[in-house]
RNA sequence: GGCUCUGUAGCUCAGGGGAUAGAGCGUCGGUUUCCUAAACCGUGCGUCGGAGGUUCGAAUCCUCUCAGGGUCACCA
């Protein structure tokens, strides 16, 4: 496909010698209003270097490039040239490169198969998988696709939550109050009631704290019967997470948790002592940050043991050696942004030129409507009971529509579990937000069911104009983009044209949600179009272009979707 | 208090140097003998938190300031 602002950035540096052609191509832009053309290029910036007046200089501009075959026309408006694309020519390379490429259209190769790690999800185990994990979840899901699509070889890692103190409070709380049946029974949200429930005993009884501690050393020890416990605890565990991952269709390539990395940290700790980094403070090792405007960084507690500070410094090691990785990505909460900014800063300090590239994308908060969330306290939403929710109303309102499917419940599991990504997808991922089930089961306006619908639209029209039509306007047999230049049919081949710029957008900024709001665009006005035309028309040339077209922007929406980690109902 | 993020329409949010600041929800009204109405169209007294500054041009960049969130040593 070609690519529009190049050719005019050598169109307009040929007749403007002052600046240099990647200096123009900068500032080539696409008017807000597409009725003033498809691309502008203001002048103001000219008038110093050519010592004459704005409007003067968009003229002579205008004048000399007008007469290239890409432009219908060109005009200029005071400082601005305004160019507006030649509308057939356009959409008729833009629907030859979609059908060309299909799944692969918005693709690339820009990541020459460099490996890019993404660690996200990361439960604790023996926890609940909540609302509050989502994010991360899908977010990581979501820069994963992206990833991939943008031609990188990416490794998922889910940096599972299983080391910590807190194994010795459920060990502890388990021989107590403990049973196995409960547990094999359901075992997260069993162990999570000894876990709240050591928390309650411990305000009558602050001896259990010590043996927690001690039971936390013991296993750390490798002492038999805890390392059983503990082992049974993570089992169970991931086999629940694994229903939710399945629902939401995710994968990873590594569980490597924090408990993988615990016999990997001595080597930094002599590091760190080797290059003076370490302090003595308060019985504790830190490393002193002070003249780079942060916290010190606490690595071993006063009674030796390690924090997850270094078991971080030794997973990013330990992946650079073992992947040798061109981007590490961690999509972590924005609540450790400190914590990032330490290690990455330790890790460069201990002289690994490799630190800028760990990118920690961090994203806001999940609160409810009765406050922040809290395991211990019980206060949670469990994402699996959202997903069912939000499945249980997509058949409810597939049943009262009387959309006849061939599989209602695939297609309520695909649009309900579609509509809760889609909206974790939504927004910025830095924005906090509060919980709310009318909003996640809400399907109107700018959400994932709308985004479904209208490809389950446009799949309906391929089926209405029979297998042959689509056969013969997928080989472009007979096709002739003058039937598609109406303004509509002209906007929405734009956007579709946009995709695969986006796609590396949203790479850049990793940020999902320039995909999501891009595919709502293209959803938008697939609706326009559709409803301001007929589509399956008399008129055989004429309706082989305009199916073309809906092919194009149905291939679109899909492979968008696919992005976020979503799939498209045929019918819904 | 230090650092940091957020503040744009009644609500939820896009836009992050350029031309009259945009969507969705909600409101009110309209569209179906016609390809799925989970749709489309119309309907918006917005100090872009406030004040300075830089610039031909600022919601966008800089400084200060107000409000809210996060975080700042033995949890992760």
């Amino acid at each position: 496909m070609v690519n529009y602002k190049e050719i005019i950035a050598d169109l307009i540096s040929e007749s403007v010698s002052d600046l240099e052609r990647d200096e123009i191509l900068n500032m080539i832009e696409a008017p807000a209003d597409g009725k003033m053309g498809d691309y502008a290029f203001p002048c103001f910036r000219l008038a110093k270097v050519l010592r004459k007046a704005p409007p003067m200089i968009a003229k002579d501009i205008a004048d000399k490039i007008s007469g290239n075959e890409i432009f219908n026309k060109v005009e200029c408006i005071n400082a601005y040239v305004n160019m507006y694309i030649s509308r057939e020519t356009f959409t008729g390379d833009l629907i030859k490169d979609v059908l060309e490429q299909k799944e692969n259209y918005g693709r690339s190769d820009l990541g020459k198969n460099k490996k890019v790690i993404v660690e996200f999800s990361s439960p604790n185990i023996a926890k609940p998988f909540h609302i509050g994990h989502i994010r991360s979840t899908v977010i990581g899901n979501s820069l994963y696709k992206i990833y991939n699509a943008l031609g990188y070889d990416v490794e998922r890692i889910n940096h599972l939550g299983d080391y910590g103190t807190q194994f010795g409070k459920m060990i502890c709380a388990y021989r107590h109050w403990g049973n196995k049946e409960d547990v094999i029974k359901s075992p997260i949200k069993t162990l999570l009631e000894y876990y709240t429930k050591f928390h309650v005993e411990v305000e009558e009884h602050p001896e259990l704290d010590q043996e927690a501690r001690d039971i936390f050393t013991k296993l750390e020890g490798g002492a038999a019967e805890e390392v059983e416990l503990w082992k049974w605890f993570r089992e169970e565990s991931l086999k629940e997470f694994t229903v939710v991952y399945d629902m939401l269709g995710i994968e990873f390539d590594s569980y490597a948790g924090e408990s993988f990395y615990s016999d990997k940290m001595g080597r930094f700790l002599v590091e760190l002592e080797e290059k003076n980094l370490l302090k003595d403070s308060q019985g504790a090792k830190i490393v002193d940050l002070e003249e780079y405007g942060m916290s010190p960084a606490l690595i071993t507690k006063s009674d030796g043991s390690t924090l997850y500070i270094t078991r971080d410094i030794a997973a990013a090691v330990y992946r650079k050696e073992h992947y040798d990785f061109y981007k590490n990505i961690y999509v972590v909460a924005s609540q450790q942004n400190l914590h990032f900014q330490q290690w990455i800063k330790i890790v460069e300090l201990l002289g690994y030129d490799w630190a800028k590239d760990c990118i920690h994308v961090p994203f806001g908060m999940v609160s409810l409507e009765e406050g922040t969330m809290s395991t211990r306290h019980g206060r949670v939403v469990f994402l699996e009971d959202v997903l069912n929710k939000a499945v249980a109303q997509t058949k409810a309102v597939i049943l009262e529509k009387g959309v006849a499917t061939d599989n209602i419940d695939e297609t309520a599991k695909i649009v309900g579990i579609g509509a809760v990504v889609f909206q974790e997808l939504s927004n910025n991922r830095i924005k906090d937000y509060t919980f709310s089930w009318d909003k996640v089961l809400n399907f109107d306006g700018e959400t994932g069911p709308y985004v479904q619908y209208t490809y389950a639209r446009a799949s309906s029209v391929l089926r209405k104009v029979g297998e042959e039509v689509v056969a013969k306007a997928e080989k472009l047999e007979g096709f002739d983009p003058k039937y598609i230049t109406s303004d509509s049919a002209y906007q929405l081949a734009k956007l579709i044209y946009k995709l695969p710029e986006i796609v590396v957008e949203a790479g850049e900024k990793l940020e999902p949600s320039i995909v999501t709001r891009h595919i709502i665009n293209i959803a938008q006005e697939f609706n326009r179009f559709y409803h301001n035309e007929h589509i399956n028309v008399e008129d055989e040339n004429e309706k082989l272009a305009k199916v073309a077209l809906v092919i194009s922007a149905r291939t679109a929406i899909k492979n968008g979707l696919r992005l976020l980690g979503m799939d498209a109902p045929e019918k819904m």
